[in-house]
DNA sequence: ACCATCATGTTATAAAATCACCCATGGCAA
DNA sequence: TTGCCATGGGTGATTTTATAACATGATGGT
């Protein structure tokens, strides 16, 4: 959080007070989140109640590095090391959802040269991994 | 495609006129290509013309590893090896929307430690990445 | 022939994302 | 100061994507 702040800072950036609180929203639910879903957090603390108002945080926050979209659900999961350009991957549990970020640089390594050999320049990548969390391996299944 | 043909016989599965025409769609247009757009082709051909049409024959051809779903696009296309179960990784053309299909067996690899270092057990991945293709790389910027 | 099952089609609706526009703020140069 | 411009935030309307709910038609075994 005061990670964001002072990244923020430090790129001349502006994090303003529905971004930042986007970013709070997404970091106290520790879970992804999707867009209409900060939305109605938001409108019901005072700022704007239209769709384009999430949207802008939440793209600005994935822009600058803050957060991160989870293509798989829709959603948006706030960065856990922020300011550290990493390509992370999404463990995603289908039974409680729950999204976990795992910094593999093996990945990047590997995809970066099976890119290379057929000369496609890698820009950003992302991982989402689908399966069972611990915990929904271990007791019964959540959401069947 | 005949690949395809045996391999649904094979499964015991049935692919029938609109799932193999989804198929040839995605094949012409060596693309990934949203829903609504194949939906487009299918109905000009007297097939249905509501969106659950090509939501289940797409659907479909994911099911049985025919096609693949690219989730930073909103598209399909039409897997190059199919029958091979593979973890494919995605290379994605941010300029001509191109998409290529990459094998790499090492990405499985890491992910797998790195997941089951965490109890985390691996049921299917995506790979995703974005960058410019060899082409748009040399050439001029087609989309800019 | 009969029934269970799967496949296709339709209408209607929900969910997600973007467009177009206006107004407020705040820095900055004339 | 005043005018200008860039940025951000707010709204209403619309587009795009996806699913729900239901009816009909085909398929295959008994
Ligand atoms: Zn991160
Ligand atoms: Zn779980
Ligand atoms: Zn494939
Ligand atoms: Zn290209």
């Amino acid at each position: 959080m005061q990670a964001a702040v002072d990244l923020a800072r430090q790129q001349g950036v502006r994090l303003t007070p529905v971004r930042l609180r986007t970013l709070e929203i997404l970091l106290e639910t520790h879970q992804a989140m999707g867009a209409y879903e900060v939305l109605e957090r938001l409108a019901a603390e005072g700022f704007g109640s239209q769709p384009p108002v999430a949207y802008r945080a939440l793209d600005f926050l994935v822009q600058h590095g803050l957060a991160h979209r989870v293509q798989r659900l829709n959603a948006f999961a706030a960065c856990l090391t922020p300011g550290h350009d990493h390509a992370p991957a999404f463990l995603i549990c289908r039974s409680c959802n729950k999204v976990a970020e795992a910094d593999v640089p093996a990945i990047r390594d590997a995809v970066g040269q099976a890119a290379g050999d057929s000369g496609f320049s890698v820009e950003r990548m992302t991982v989402e991994v689908l399966g069972l969390c611990d915990r929904c391996a271990a007791g019964a299944e959540v959401r069947p």
